[in-house]
Order: C-alpha cells, then structure tokens, then sequence
DNA sequence: GTCTATAGCTTGATAGAC
DNA sequence: GTCTATCAAGCTATAGAC
C-alpha cells in the first residue's frame, strides 16, 4: 500500500472519472464549497475528493482563494449569457409579455440549469445563491455581482416597463424583494418539506418558479399602482 | 507592558463596558458570528473582543458549539413570545384584519428589534436569518428552527384562513415565499442600495415591511383564488 | 507535470499556577 | 474565579525529489 490509487476508495464517484486531474479539482471544490460554503472547506478535502495529490492544488490554482474564482468564473459567463437571452426572448413580444412573464424569464434559466444541468450546475447554482447570504464574503460576493450586473439591469428595465405609474425607486424594491425570495429558495435544505408534511418540496423548483411568477405577477401589479 | 489592561485597546467600546465577563463573551460571540458565521470566527477572536483571557471561554461554555447555542437561548425564548403576541393581537381582530395586517404582524416584531433592541438584538436579528442561509449548519439551524416552530405554525394558520379557497399546499408556498424573501433581506449587505444609486437602502428595513406588506398582500390573495 | 514530505501557522481546548 | 502557557491537531502553502 505504497500510495492510494487513483480509482481508489477515496475517489468520487462523481468526480472522478476520465477528466483531467485539473477538472476534478475544480469539481470537488464547486461541490464542496457549495455544500459546507468556503470557511467550511478545506484544502484537504477538495483534493481527497478529486483524489489528487494535495501539492496539486497550489500548483494549478495557487490559493485557496484563487481556486474559488477559478469555480466562479467557469460557469458564470455561460449562465449571464442564458439569462440573458431568456429575457432577450420575452422583450421582444413587447407589451404582450406580462409581468408573470417576465419573472418567468428571469427565474428559469436557473431553474433549469440546477434541475437539468448535473451535479455540478446544481452545486454552482447553490454556491451563486450562497454567495449572496454570507457575510464576510466581501470578495466573493463582489465577483458574482459583476458577472451578473448586466442581467440585471436587462431584468429591471423590463420590470420598469410594466411599471410606468411606479415611483422610480418601488421598481427596485420589486426587484429587490422576488430576488431575495428566489436567492433564499435556491439554497434551502427542506425546512418546507417538514412544514407542509411533504405536501410541497423545496427541491421541486419548477413549482416553486410557478408559484413565485403567480404571487409577483399580483405583487409587482400592486407595488406599481403607488 | 505585562499585560493587557481590562480597558485597554483590544476592548470594544460596545462590548467592554460594566458587565460580568460572562456576558461579554456571549455579546462578542454573537455580534461576530452574525458578522463573520460560525466557521469564519475563531475562539481567540471573541475573547479579544470581549477582553477576555482565552482560558474563560472553555471555563464558562465549553466548546465553541455550546457558545454558539448559548448566543441563541439567551434571545429565542423572548423573541418568538414576542412574535407570537404580535400575531395574537391580530387574530382577535378576526376578519377586519387583512392579510397585510397578518404579514405585517409577523415581520414588524423582528424589525423592531433589529432597528430599536441595540447592537446585541441587531446581531442577533442578522444570526438568526444568517443560520437559516448556512449549509452544513444542521445542528445550528434545527436549535434556531425548534424555537421559532410554534410561531411559525400560528402565521401558517393565519394565512390559511385567509385563504380558504386555496388548495392546502399554497398556503405553505405562500408563507415559504414571503419568509424566504424576508430572511434573505435579514442578511442583505447593501447590494440594493448600489443597484439603486442611493434610492432604495437595505437598512431601511421598515420601508421593507411595508413594501413585503403591500406586495404580498395582492400576492397572496391572487395564489388564494387557485 | 506529478507527488511526497514538511514548513510555518492557526485552530479549539486544557493544565495548572495564582 | 481568573489567567498564562501550551498542547495536539489541523490548516494553507511550498520546497524539492521524481
């Protein structure tokens, strides 16, 4: 038992497949710092999960920091663009589109990204939200907020659209609260599930989009009267 | 310079005031756990902050973990009593009270104390959202959840009448929806207030309640009709 | 490029003087 | 009760053999 083997028992069976010791890297850390968020993971555990040497991470990504943009930045273009374009599609039927719509538009992409997208879409969509609930995280949370700035200003302006009595700053606030709403629901563990008995489940997002265009569509429409 | 004086530099003006040394533990401990998380604070930090030799931590609460408890019982107790009378107050108005008045009821408790309890209850406020936002927190998170269960259940049971059309499960994802936004708001750090150009600030929290009032009062009432 | 071994700190917790 | 000194373990990061 000179070294553990590549394929040994230490290896993920998620993670560790026919990729490159880089992307397993990369992998293990988007899973584990989604799960127990970055003071909660260490070094060492990212690289027992990718089964790769611990030396291997400095030498790839430098800093533990480093290595968190690293899982950042892989996807977060990709997904910009994603939202983007859902709510390119619905600016364009104009005032057809209603408020439920749009919210629709805005939410999706991730809905669909986290349910159909693998494991490790699920774990970057959880470590997004997470991100936006941790304190401390200056950082971090600066980092997403840049690759999403954009999509969100695509996404107020269409809001501000549908509100043209709304006081300028009451369109934020529509913003602002169904973003905290989702952002939260995105990283729940099931405190719904226990409530209801079962009757509704957190992980079933779609119900939860569906829900959510509902409540909002009502919400914002009432928010925009003054 | 033998040693550092009770008074001197490292004590925080907040903390380091007439009170035993017990309760300047527990007062650090939870003004930097709501501002860092559990993992981000170390036991060296909150004893420098509260002026405290290393050793009182573990003399007066053991572990870290029971710390962590202890920040939460000292507050729950009284603060869900608190919630619980708000809501009582409403529901012997019985059907003059609106649903704004039910949500109304459940938020403002919590927004009184973060603005007007002090720096401990506005930690404390940010803690318990905090918890509720923290994966691999399960311990932490059951502790805060079991106190705030039967609260919890008294609102659903507002909402519900209020809703006596809806199917059973919408209730839940009505109460799911609006605490999920209100807990994410808890823990906000300002992003609105960039986003906005100075027009909406996050630490406004009693344009907040009234805004979640408003919009979840049409919300509500539209997921009710089915 | 890959891996082992370890340096250099910081962590939570405690032993034992006062 | 209070405080200093320290332990054992775990951390990130790196030096240097292969």
């Amino acid at each position: 038992m000179a070294r553990k083997s590549r394929t040994g028992a230490a290896a993920d069976s998620q993670t560790a497949g026919s990729q490159s010791a880089k992307e397993r890297i990369v992998d293990a850390a988007e899973m584990l710092f989604a799960q127990q968020g970055y003071e909660g993971t260490t070094t060492r555990a990212i690289a027992l999960k990718a089964d790769v040497p611990l030396g291997l991470m400095s030498y790839y990504f430098g800093t533990k920091g480093d290595l968190y943009s690293e899982v950042i930045m892989r996807r977060s273009a990709e997904h910009a663009a994603d939202i983007a374009a859902s709510l390119q599609a619905v600016a364009e039927r104009g005032n057809q589109a209603s408020i439920a719509d749009i919210v629709t538009a805005f939410v999706m992409p991730v809905v669909r990204r986290a349910l159909d997208g693998g494991p490790g879409w699920a774990a970057y969509v959880k470590l997004l939200s997470l991100a936006a609930n941790t304190p401390g995280s200056e950082p971090h949370t600066k980092a997403f907020a840049r690759e999403y700035a954009s999509v969100v200003e695509d996404f107020v302006g269409m809001l501000r659209g549908k509100m043209p009595d709304a006081a300028e700053e009451d369109v934020y606030w529509a913003f602002y609260i169904l973003n905290s709403a989702f952002i939260h629901i995105l990283v729940e563990n099931g405190s719904i599930d226990r409530l209801s008995g079962g009757r509704c489940r957190a992980s079933d997002l779609e119900t939860v989009a569906q829900k959510l265009a509902l409540m909002f569509d009502a919400g914002i429409a009432r928010l925009a009267k003054g």
